[in-house]
RNA sequence: GGACCUGUGGUGCAGUUUGGAGUGCACGCCGGCCUGUCAAGCCGGAGGUCGCGGGUUCAAAUCCCGUCAGGUCCGCCA
C-alpha cells in the first residue's frame, strides 16, 4: 500500500480513504477502500459498476466484472481515482465527479440479502428494522440521528466543563425510593427476597455528591422508569442530569441554556436561537399546557366574562375555555362530531362548536351558527367573536369546565388542530417558571408534590404552606422545546426543618421519611449547601433536533411499545438454576427444554 | 387497564366498502443478455397458511368473535 497523503494509516485502519470523502483533487492517487456493497451494475462481460458504501458516503467503482459480488457483502477495494468520462457525472453523488477505476476487489464477508433495502426511500416495518436494527443502522437517517446525538453530547460535555462542572458517575444498583414511577428491581443473589432498583434519576444521588462539596456536578445519566412507553418515552433514557451548589434558580437557568445553546448549534446550522419564558399560570391559561408549542399562534381565549350571564347550560361552568381555528369554518359535520367525541375523551363534558359566517349586526361584522346559537344572545354572539377574534370562515371551540381541565382539554385540541410538523420553523426555547409546590390534592385528602418532596418552596409563598397549600409556588422551572418537556429542575430544601414542614404537609410522617429518604435526611444533619439543579431528556432534545417524531429514531437499540426487544427477544424467562440462585420461585415457569 | 389504526410472496403496497378461483403493481432474489451505468436497462424464472384461531356462508384476504404482533393516544410517567 502506498502512503496516504491525507490521513494517517493508523487512523484508517486497512485503507487509505472514506468512500465518501473522494473529490476531483484526489485524482491519480492510488487508493484502497472497504465497505459495504450498495449496488451494482454489470454491463456484460467486461464492464460493471459497484457503488461502495461507508458512513461517510458511496463511490463508484469501475471494475472487470461483479458477478461474485451481491448487495451488502463486505469488500476491499483498491484502484485508481480518476475523473469519470466526459458526460458520466453524477451530480447527485458528493463523489459524482470521480471514479475508482483499474479496481482490485477482495471479498472480506459475503452477505445475505437484507431484509429490507438499505434506504431512506422505503418505509419499512417498524418491529422489522428493529429485529435488524444492525441493517437499520446503516440507513442514512439512522446514522446521521447518531452522528447528531454523539455531537449533541460533545457540545454538552465542553458547555459543563467551560462552566466548571465535575463529570460523576452514580450507581445504577440504587435502593428503593418508593413514590415516584414504578421502579425496575433487581433480586441480590447474596440476600434472597432483597432488591436493588435501577434509579429513576440521579436525584437523591446528586443531592448528596452537593452535600460532598464537589460543588457543580454533571452527568449524561441513563435512568430507568417502568412505565408504559410513548412517542417520547422509553423504558431507559438519558438526561443530562446536573447539580450545583450556592447557586439560585437564574443560576441554574443559565448553566442549562448555556448547554443546550451550544449543542443546538453542534447540530444545526441555524442561528443562535433565543430563550423566552413565562409562568405556569400564563403556560396554562393561553396554551392549556405546562409544554406549550409557542411556534404557532391559536392561544385560548377565555369566554367567561362574555358568558356570565348566559343562559346555555352547555357552557355554563366556572371557567369557559375558547379557540379559535382559523378558516376552519367549513369543516364538515363528520369531522365536527369527531372533534366533540376527542374532547369527551380528553375529559370534557362536551364541545361547544359554532362556524362564524357573514352578516349579524355586531362591530365585528359576523355571526354564529351552532346548533346552540339560539340559546346565546345577541351579545353573547357577538362577545365571543370579539373575544376570539374570530371572522368569517372561521371555526370556534368552546369546553366550559373546572379551570384546569377546560384549559387543557382546549390545549389539546389547540395541538391536534395547528401543530406544526417537528423541527418546522424557527425553534421556540421557553423557560416555564412559577410551578405549584403541588399538583392536587390526592385521596388521602393531603395535597400531592408537583415536582418531587425535595423541591424548595417560593419563599414569597411559604406562610400558606399549611393554610393554603394550593397556592404556594415553588422554585421548579421546565425547558419546552416547540413543545416537547426537555427537562425540569428545581432549587431544592436543604434544610432539615424545612423539609420537615414539606413531609408533613404531604403527610409523609417520620418514620416513612426516614425509611424512604433517611440516608438524605442523615446526610443533611452534616451540613447541605443550598443547591438547585436541572435534567434535560436528551433523547427528546436530540429527536426534535433531527426532526424526529419518535425518541426511538435517536436510540440505537430501542424497545416497541410493549417494551420487548425484537433484536435479543428480551425480557426473556431465566432458567430453572439463575431462577434458584436469585431466590426467585413466582412467576410462570421457565420454557421447557 | 382502555380506545383507535395497521398486518396480503423477501420488501413496500393495491385488492377488504358491496364475499365469488391468490388474478395484481413496484422493488428485491435466481438465471440469461448487455462496454458508461448510477434506484441501470432488456428477457425469462422462482417465491403466498392473505398474522393466528374459531364462527357465519354453497363459497371468506373480504363479514362476525377471539387472539398475537407493530404503531398512536388515554390512564400511568414524584
Amino acid at each position: 500500500m502506498s502512503a496516504p497523503p491525507v490521513a494517517t494509516p493508523a487512523a484508517l485502519g486497512m485503507r487509505t480513504d472514506y468512500c465518501g470523502t473522494l473529490r476531483a483533487s484526489d485524482a491519480g492517487r492510488q487508493v484502497r477502500l472497504c465497505g459495504w456493497v450498495a449496488s451494482r451494475r454489470e454491463h456484460g462481460e467486461h464492464l460493471a459498476f459497484v457503488d461502495l458504501r461507508d458512513h461517510t458516503g458511496v463511490v463508484q467503482c469501475v471494475v472487470d466484472h461483479a458477478h461474485d459480488v451481491r448487495t451488502e457483502y463486505v469488500i476491499a477495494v483498491a484502484g485508481t481515482v480518476r475523473p469519470r468520462p466526459e458526460g458520466t457525472v453524477n451530480p447527485a453523488l458528493a463523489t459524482g465527479e470521480v471514479e475508482v477505476g483499474d479496481c482490485q476487489v477482495e471479498i472480506l464477508a459475503a452477505a445475505d440479502p437484507p431484509p429490507f433495502p438499505v434506504t431512506d426511500r422505503i418505509d419499512a416495518d417498524e418491529a422489522l428494522r428493529l429485529r435488524h436494527r444492525y441493517v437499520d443502522l446503516r440507513r442514512d437517517r439512522m446514522q446521521a440521528n447518531l452522528r447528531m446525538r454523539a455531537r449533541v453530547n460533545a457540545a454538552i460535555r465542553t458547555a459543563m466543563d467551560r462552566q466548571g462542572f465535575t463529570e460523576v458517575e452514580t450507581p445504577l444498583l440504587w435502593t428503593p425510593t418508593p413514590e415516584g414511577s414504578r421502579e425496575f428491581a433487581v433480586p441480590s443473589r447474596r440476600q434472597h427476597g432483597s432488591f436493588y432498583v435501577l434509579p429513576q434519576s440521579p436525584q437523591i444521588a446528586k443531592q448528596l455528591l452537593m452535600v460532598g462539596e464537589l460543588d457543580r456536578y454533571y452527568q449524561l445519566a441513563r435512568c430507568l422508569r417502568d412505565e408504559d412507553l410513548r412517542a417520547d418515552r422509553q423504558f431507559e433514557f438519558t438526561q443530562l442530569d446536573l447539580e450545583a451548589s450556592f447557586v439560585g434558580q437564574e443560576d441554574v437557568i443559565g448553566f442549562v441554556s448555556e448547554a443546550v445553546l451550544e449543542a443546538d448549534a453542534a447540530a444545526t446550522a441555524r442561528p443562535r436561537p433565543s430563550m423566552d419564558r413565562i409562568t405556569w399560570a400564563e403556560a396554562m391559561d393561553r396554551y392549556g399546557t405546562d409544554k406549550p408549542d409557542l411556534r404557532f399562534g391559536m392561544e385560548l381565549v377565555d369566554l367567561g366574562p362574555v358568558l356570565a350571564g348566559t343562559e346555555l347550560k352547555a357552557l355554563q361552568a366556572a371557567s369557559v375555555k375558547a379557540l379559535r381555528v382559523p378558516g376552519q369554518g367549513g369543516l364538515g359535520r363528520s369531522r365536527l362530531d369527531a372533534l366533540v367525541e376527542r374532547a369527551k375523551g380528553l375529559g370534557a363534558k362536551g364541545l361547544v362548536w359554532a362556524r362564524v359566517v357573514a352578516g349579524g349586526d355586531g362591530a365585528s361584522g359576523g355571526a354564529l351558527e351552532s346548533p346552540v346559537s339560539r340559546f346565546l344572545s345577541d351579545d353573547e354572539q357577538t362577545g365571543i367573536i370579539a373575544a376570539a377574534g374570530a371572522a368569517p370562515g372561521d371555526l370556534v371551540l368552546a369546553v366550559a369546565d373546572e379551570h384546569r381541565r377546560a384549559c387543557s382539554v382546549m390545549g389539546q385540541l389547540r395541538l391536534d388542530l395547528g401543530r406544526p410538523p417537528v423541527g418546522e420553523g424557527p425553534p421556540r426555547y421557553v423557560w416555564i417558571v412559577d410551578f405549584p409546590l403541588f399538583d392536587g390534592i390526592g385521596d388521602d385528602g393531603r395535597p400531592e408534590a408537583a415536582h418531587h418532596p425535595f423541591t424548595m418552596p417560593n419563599p414569597e409563598d411559604l406562610p400558606f404552606l399549611e393554610s393554603d397549600p394550593l397556592r404556594v409556588r415553588s422554585l421548579a422551572y421546565d425547558l419546552v422545546l416547540d413543545g416537547w418537556e426537555l427537562g425540569s429542575g428545581s432549587i431544592r430544601v436543604h434544610r432539615v426543618d424545612m423539609q420537615r414542614r414539606i413531609f408533613a404537609a404531604l403527610g409523609i410522617d417520620e418514620e416513612q421519611a426516614q425509611s424512604r429518604f433517611g440516608f438524605l435526611l442523615d446526610a443533611f444533619r452534616f451540613g447541605a449547601p443550598p443547591h438547585g439543579g436541572f435534567a434535560l431528556g436528551i433523547d427528546r432534545f436530540v429527536a426534535v433536533l433531527a426532526r424526529e417524531e419518535n425518541i426511538r429514531e435517536v436510540i440505537a437499540f430501542p424497545k416497541t411499545q410493549s417494551g420487548a426487544d425484537p433484536m435479543t427477544g428480551a425480557p426473556k424467562a431465566l432458567d430453572r438454576q439463575a431462577m434458584a440462585e436469585l431466590g426467585i420461585r413466582s412467576g410462570p415457569a421457565p420454557p421447557a427444554r
